[in-house]
DNA sequence: CATGAATGAGCGTTCATTCAT
DNA sequence: TATGAATGAACGCTCATTCAT
């Protein structure tokens, strides 16, 4: 086993449990045990538990978005490319409840406010196509005259919910739900 | 100074602490002492930390209901009865930052989801009203033909990232933006 | 037991074992296990164990300086005050072997230095009052012209060496051996 | 780059660190990277920390009686070799701070004791010399009548406070106050 | 000889909870 | 009812030491 096995071992142990358990219930003891390490063994690879944390986050969002960019489609009209990502995010998170469970934990930390306020003044991640996709959508007027968090918080904000009701099992999300949904977030913003 | 007096107390004081620090950094000693009472008198109230923090959700819940239902049009079309509701949940949280951080935090942790399994079972409240009027629209085919999951998702999901945004300074959630989105929600969800 | 009678245990027994074992060698965990007390206990007391030992340094010093000043002859010549105040810190530390222990560990630690500069400047305390006698005998030529800290160092800086010696026993210091080191001393700083 | 030379460069870190930082904290791991080596390496060279440790004192105190003796004036009266040992003794000290520090570093240290108690039996070094004279000095009546711990005690006791003084900048030891201390480390003790 | 990843006991500290008053 | 001192298990983290390579 190498350096990176034992490393991606732990993350993936913490991710785990913290999924299930929140942060606080998820003691460095405990992820050191399930990832089959000593307790001082994590400390090699993170300097701390918040570092881990981030590492972990900023490792989960690597992998989001790069997943949610393939085969985005560049070409097609602004209501493709917004139909397509809402899909995927969707597909994205049904596929990956524990990726789910643990981002919806992290933006409901300490870190996760700093965290976001970062995010929102960077512009050069996963954001940035959706900005320019909504920004020439209000310029060619096919999208409704609102602030860009505004149109964000339409498009994408019903999906933590809806999510979240299909992995706790209130109710089923299928193919063809989904494309219901994504057409009706379409819906919320089209001029 | 009598027995609600000080159970009222120490519930506005967690209330208030917890939004603003987390449930785990909100210990019962500094609930105890900002609500100037002795640390075991907590405990003369709240069986433990879970109990209090779970009678404070339901409060608070009660709270939101109440004022979010007051002046509802019962006699007006679907399409105001939501618009009301929308706008009116909208408001509430904007003008109470602290609640909105409370159930945030409240909503992302182990008890948030079996509380979630909880509510979704029970039809006794505000959901009640939303749920009504939701199915008469499906019926009526007013709205879309979406499960009653789906519909909540798209009609109330956008609002807490809206919220969120306004309270940490990202934009300025103002009057005519408020209408703007609740019309967009219901654009959403409509058929 | 009240909240002196713990308190002063804690320190009691935190004195005893940092004089024997060093700071490093007496853990809170052990303070509180030789003080009958849990290991939350201490922290009811002092802050950390930083503070402990802050405290417990304040605590010796003043203790000490009041016994040292005790009988201390304001009226005679500068030669008997110089004398009587030697002999009495000799004596003072050789029937307290614990406290000589425990200020030697304490003058040599992190702690110890960034004390002794505040001390330095410090001129309220019991360097005061020999301040002022040295100050005196030099002006009035009775005592080598040196710099105070030098003086000090020539009048005071041999009773560790010699308490030190005694407590561990390589040599007995007797009454008249403390007589004739205290004329000893005086030799060194007289003109 | 030979045995010898590893050895030496684990022992010349470990002597920079300690003096700067104290034991406890000076990790091996800190020890080892500074001197360019494994952490496992310094256990090749010595048994333990402890160890090393000792061997580093052994041989700082074998380096310091080397430069001392060096020029000792063998064929001088008493006087004129206690000034010379006095002198050179304060020099060396503030010309090497950091060997001060280590010094009184260990010296206030479980090992400390231990050292002490078995440097005192052993007749065989820096002490035998000095011993000498005092023997002979008390012998012909040239010094005081007092047991040789006390000698050692007025003689050289107020060196290290001195030297401390100096090095913390207190006050300025120059060439004319050196030579009045030794002076009156010769008046302490002459009769 | 040399490495450095791995260990795990032990540290200082926190905090939900209890109970004698 | 109300107190608040006391508890002690549990936490995040460090570091002297080992051992497979």
């Amino acid at each position: 086993m190498n350096k990176t096995d034992k490393r991606a071992d732990i993350m993936d142990v913490a991710l785990n449990l913290i999924a299930e358990r929140g942060f606080h219930d998820s003691p460095m003891s405990l992820i050191a045990r399930e990832a089959g390490v000593a307790a001082g063994t994590i400390y090699l690879y993170f300097e701390s538990k918040d570092n881990l944390i981030l590492a972990l986050t900023r490792n989960l969002e690597d992998r989001i978005n790069e997943i949610i960019q393939d085969g985005y489609p560049r070409e097609d009209s602004i209501r493709e490319k917004f139909l397509y990502m809402n899909r995927k995010i969707m597909k994205y998170f049904m596929e990956h409840p524990l990726h789910f469970r643990y981002m919806e934990q992290f933006f409901n930390s300490p870190y996760g406010v700093s965290h976001r306020k970062e995010r929102f003044l960077d512009k050069s991640d996963r954001n940035k196509v959706m900005t320019d996709v909504f920004e020439h959508g209000v310029d060619e007027q096919v999208l409704k005259a609102l602030p860009m968090p505004a149109l964000f918080a339409l498009a994408f904000g019903p999906i933590p919910t809806l999510v979240r009701n299909h992995i706790l099992g209130f109710f089923y999300l299928d193919e063809a739900t989904i494309e219901k949904v994504a057409q009706a977030c379409w819906d919320a913003i089209r001029k």
